[in-house]
DNA sequence: GTAAATTACTGAACAGTGTTTATTTAGGGG
DNA sequence: CCCCTAAATAAACACTGTTCAGTAATTTAC
């Protein structure tokens, strides 16, 4: 109660860490935050307190908020690539592999519902300013120039090959396969989003995602296909 | 320079409004700042300034911010429905009924993209308190239960009606009317909500729209019907 | 016609946000 | 051992939504 009260919070002993460490621990924090209770709770001063720093500290080590969600955002590509590496197999039917990659997207979303959001249903162009280029598609991909794709255009590009792929093979009707792939996109984007927006809608998730799948494979198929139906 | 200078800023002449007046003001500086610059360019402050009033005066004609937000977002869905009594017809036949229903979903939504991400593509709860139920979907919906429906629960229950005649009629293929209106909803959604999100993403958006369109209705359609294909 | 009640409105404040600045200090290299 | 780089801090700025006591303009009551 006396005057050097004022005084007597002592700022704790200022620890200084190498950089890619704290780096690890801000994303890392972040990541916990956000996957628990989205971008909300994500702020420079509630990173910061989990990390044991002041929020201005957070500042040597990222250029903005952006950039920490755009690490963090990285990480669902990894595992939606990864995914399907572990899932899809080359020698299966082609049309079997683009059920596949649907199930597999849909379910990836599903299960990162909060990085799902960011990434594509977000107007962001903050965290697209820390993309090495465009985050999904890029003009030109393919071509000789010197930006590396990211993580986002890589696994898109997985659906642009297998599509063309299968337009060519004639499992498909024929049409723009880039236009295919776009749309197959949005079919999945579609269910994916109205689901983990609208959670007081009363959907039957299982029901709708195999009907989504369903039509749409009926759609693309030719009438004589084998593959057809089911539904 | 004297010390008056102080009490020289006098506050202008405080007007007062009838509600009903007033009311409808901050609802269009709202609607304004919201559709030219999106949610973030709308705070109680901004809206304040354009009426010309303090934020906190707002508070007397709204419990919050979200509950203007609602009266902007009703908008939507009157000019969602307007549209359709308007370019629906009865008398064509079913399938191009849905066809129609589509394209006016999708076109409404690009017309309109602040709006459209707000209402399809945030999760917002705070806005959904201010619905006088839930917002596209109620259980139990057709009941006697007294709350009456919300615009938005009213357009879904015209696409509701729409899939279940056609799926009675034969029309389209046999399935559950509930699951396939949820499943054309997300196709149409998917649509939207890309193409107002990733901007920079090279679509063509005309080429896309046509495709998810008649893909869907290629999946829905049986195999004999005459409005098959065309893609 | 004047007094009383109602309420739209103001100004100031609170706790939060992302970011910037000047300053301090920890820890490794010469 | 000292010095210097750079990681960390504290404090501030401008913004956000919201609350609250007090003021003043309009409506009601007599």
């Amino acid at each position: 109660m006396t005057i050097e009260t004022k005084k007597a919070k002592k700022s704790a002993p200022r620890r200084r860490l190498a950089p890619e460490e704290r780096r690890a621990q801000i994303i890392e924090a972040a990541r916990a935050l956000f996957s628990e209770g989205g971008l909300e709770r994500v702020s420079m001063r509630n990173i910061a307190r989990h990390v044991g720093i002041t929020q201005a500290a957070i500042y040597q080590h990222f250029e903005d908020k952006d950039a920490i969600l755009f690490a963090v955002a990285e990480r669902f590509f990894v595992q939606l690539i990864d995914r399907k590496t572990k899932y899809d197999n080359p020698a299966l039917p082609p049309v079997d592999r683009l059920r596949l990659a649907m199930r597999n997207y849909v379910e990836n979303g599903l299960a990162n519902p909060e990085e799902y959001r960011l990434l594509f249903m977000t107007d962001a162009p903050g965290l697209r300013r820390h993309a090495p280029a465009n985050l999904i598609k890029q003009e030109g991909a393919g071509d000789a120039s010197g930006i590396q794709p990211s993580r986002g255009q890589i696994a898109y590009s997985h659906l642009q090959e297998l599509v063309r792929e299968l337009v060519e093979n004639g499992h498909i009707r024929k049409g723009d396969p880039e236009t295919i792939a776009e749309s197959i996109w949005a079919a999945g984007h579609g269910t994916v989003s109205l689901l983990i927006t609208h959670v007081d809608f009363l959907w039957r998730a299982d029901q709708l995602i195999d009907t989504q799948i369903n039509l749409l494979m009926n759609g693309l198929l030719p009438d004589d296909s084998p593959a057809r139906d089911g539904a």
